[in-house]
DNA sequence: GCCATTGTTCAGCAAAATTTGAACTAAGAA
DNA sequence: TTCTTAGTTCAAATTTTGCTGAACAATGGC
């Protein structure tokens, strides 16, 4: 479960992980709920849903915390806000404006 | 020569569009010298340098002007601050603080 | 122990992105 | 006209992504 260090994070990692419409559903969750279940963000199968997650982790973006049998995910605001500021509130200002994204059809692995 | 209109701009093609070292490279150089000529942004061959600039300006990032023979390109900083307010000045600004990149070993065409 | 829940990991695949080199177009100079 | 400059476009090769389904691991309840 690999976490990069504050000074690792990448930008074009970065960006690049954001430029997923999945994934900016995903960071648009969590800015609005905080800290969440792996299980609420369920915007695909749950193979694809792990795969967005460890995109979004290995970019620095997002950390995981394990709990009993659950993962919570949560945005890494004070590390990403550090290196590269304004940047992560100015991408989620502009995915909240943006035409609500990947919302129609939800794929749920079941 | 496409260049969408600035409501057609999206968030993800921008995003996806930044997130490629050489284009960031471009970008930077743009938003230092203000509109450049292609020819002055030797970061790759020259055919590579077509399909970056043309990745740009489809997704709406830069502006492509013809005068004679040279082409001439710019940020479309008004368009993009309209759409998405702060983005491109954070990008630029982490571009900026990042090591800098690409710059090791200017490949040119010739 | 068995079972369900929660999620990861793997192999495989299709689609998209990146790069290269060659051919091509257009404009201007000689 | 011929040549050079500036850049696009195309086909082909390679790499990277995104996705699926199956198998697997770990926890907790019965």
């Amino acid at each position: 479960m690999l976490h990069p260090d504050p000074g690792q994070i990448e930008l074009p990692l970065v960006l690049a992980a954001l430029s997923d419409p999945t994934r900016l559903s995903i960071i648009r969750q969590l800015a609005e709920d905080g800290e969440s279940m792996c299980r609420r963000l369920d915007f695909a199968s749950k193979s694809n849903l792990s795969y967005h997650f460890a995109k979004l982790r290995e970019a620095g973006i997002t950390r995981t915390r394990i709990e009993g049998t659950a993962r919570y995910i949560s945005l890494r605001r004070d590390d990403l806000d550090a290196r590269f500021p304004g940047l992560l509130d100015s991408v989620i200002t502009a995915a909240a404006a943006y035409p609500r994204i990947m919302e129609a059809e939800p794929v749920n692995g079941k």
